[in-house]
DNA sequence: AGATTGTGATAAGCTCAACTTATGATTGGA
DNA sequence: TCCAATCATAAGTTGAGCTTATCACAATCT
């Protein structure tokens, strides 16, 4: 494939993206008729179509699918070369794309952002939370650099970095605060409230829980911690809610917090990111750094011994 | 890293391969100035130097190594857009470029041959024969698109197809041919003869006989499994070859042949390519046919339940 | 010491790939 | 039938990247 560039690759890949040639020659900041130009260039290099022109809508072809995959792993690597730079001059620099669950951002947030603006003030962090499922596909299309999330992801493409271990306490009425805490089995019978599809503390809650499959009928279900605190406060029911999550939810709200016995429901909070990005060492120092400072902050965190 | 081009990292990476401007800028076909004007390039891109000239040689910086590294994943990424069309296109066709351990080159060659020039007129086959180290490198830096070594390889970027299973034969002197076959640890006591350092068959051989660790003085080394078999029937000791050498190697030297009883030592010998690749489905067929035609045509070998 | 050789950098000019704007062609919908 | 949307084509312009010629420097030979 000689007389590729790279400029081909990226206008293919926006071309791509938006579904429309104008859109997309945009996006690159060239005129259309630039776009078209080495799209046809490509499209003579491989010796067949790539893309499908309909009058309202564009599609690729199946080598055009074919084609995508590789430009996007291409460009994603060419991205990590400017990592690459800044992994070598300095302890960390620039921007930083960091991305973070619903489930911990409010919590945990603050800390990090004081750890690296001491430690690394050239440091440009630029945040984003979504659920864990979009943030490693942010992660593995280069979209972002970074992500704290629940382990273990089990991606072979990413490295996980634990940070600390945390408890999950159990929300009720607070007119319910000297009732026996209930065992998982008996969480069942009561209207437990959980966080919407997709948020993994869902998943972990129902875990402990042991319901099988999901009973929508008897769970009610929340977009945020804070509204799950809220209406158990308000008598619907009670909820899950992390350790780290208990100073900041219960202030406002008029209900007691149950510890479990063991075995009790935890999850590990850690940091990932692609093998391949040149600032792993950094990046490794920047998690021993926030491991260190949560450790002295939070007394209910446990150490973690895995890497 | 905007504004790099593909011809950029060609050149950079013909440099580190020839570690010599003007010999690297003839392998690209340039001339010595384009290519120090855009090596003068990338270094302003990058903002630091990625080359040491040193007056009678130079050498990478370790960023220079670092974009090496990524340069090289880049560029075996654009390789695969050329598979990629010819996956598209027919069953197989093109060039195709071929390893083979020596151990196994000299007999099964004859079949994949025929084998494929039979089932894909259009390939073009390109051979090399090396021992299975050098064939794992040029496969994962893109120089070969398939090898042919014995299993398991267990490079988590390969993908491993298992064509057969052969067993190992004993080879000795004519005037041995009726004494009883000697355990595993009874040629310990014997003159072994194997092959030289970094052949698998070689270390296949050595577990079989339950050597720790080499010992040099009680072995002798030859080049080829040919050379080792001439060196038994001169009387210097005895040797093991896989089965599918003994019609070969047999019919010019007088010597006598004896099959082990269980545990019968062997060998998987298989097909391994990038998982990357394109054209993994159309080798995956390759696979098959070879490992049909191999089954039909020899008896000795044991079909392979294993991928 | 002075000449020679091997090496990469610099200079100056040329050429074509890739961009621009303007316009054409086709189709779906008012 | 006309309009709007969309991509392709045409024609002209510009600069990135090439070439050849030459320089600068150090190691090696005479």
């Amino acid at each position: 494939m000689i007389g590729l560039t790279l400029k081909q690759l990226r206008y293919f890949e926006a071309l791509a993206r938006h579904q429309h040639f104008g859109r997309a020659a945009d996006a690159c900041s060239i005129s259309q008729p630039a776009l078209s130009q080495q799209i046809k260039e490509l499209e003579a290099m491989f010796g067949t179509p790539l893309v499908e022109r309909g009058r309202r809508e564009i599609r690729l072809t199946p080598i055009g699918l074919g084609l995508l995959e590789k430009a996007r792993q291409i460009l994603l690597t060419v991205e990590e070369l400017d990592d690459l730079v800044r992994a070598a001059q300095g302890p960390l620099s620039g921007r930083l794309r960091l991305g973070i669950i619903p489930t911990v951002a409010p919590y945990f947030l603050p800390t990090i952002i004081a750890d690296l603006a001491g430690r690394f003030p050239g440091v440009d962090l630029n945040l984003r939370e979504a659920v864990t499922h979009s943030l490693i596909g942010d992660l593995q299309d280069g979209r972002i650099d970074l992500a704290v999330v629940a382990l273990p992801i089990s991606e072979p493409a990413l490295t996980e970095f634990a940070l600390f271990e945390e408890d999950f306490v159990l929300v009720r009425m607070s007119q319910d605060a000297d009732k026996p805490v209930p065992s998982p089995i008996a969480l069942q019978a009561m209207r437990l409230l959980l966080l919407e599809e997709g948020h993994c503390f869902r998943d972990q809650a129902l875990s402990f829980c042991e319901f099988g499959e999901t009973r929508p009928g008897a769970l009610m279900e929340g977009s945020s911690l804070s509204t799950l605190v809220q209406m158990v406060g308000a008598g619907m029911g009670v909820t899950l809610i992390p350790e780290m999550a208990v100073d900041l939810e219960t202030r406002s709200a008029d209900v007691a917090i149950a510890r479990f016995p063991h075995p009790r429901p935890s999850r590990t909070i850690g940091m990932v990111w692609r093998k391949t990005n040149p600032l792993a060492d950094q990046l490794m120092q920047v998690g021993a750094i926030i491991r260190a400072a949560g450790m002295g902050a939070r007394g209910s965190k446990q150490p973690v011994s895995q890497e």
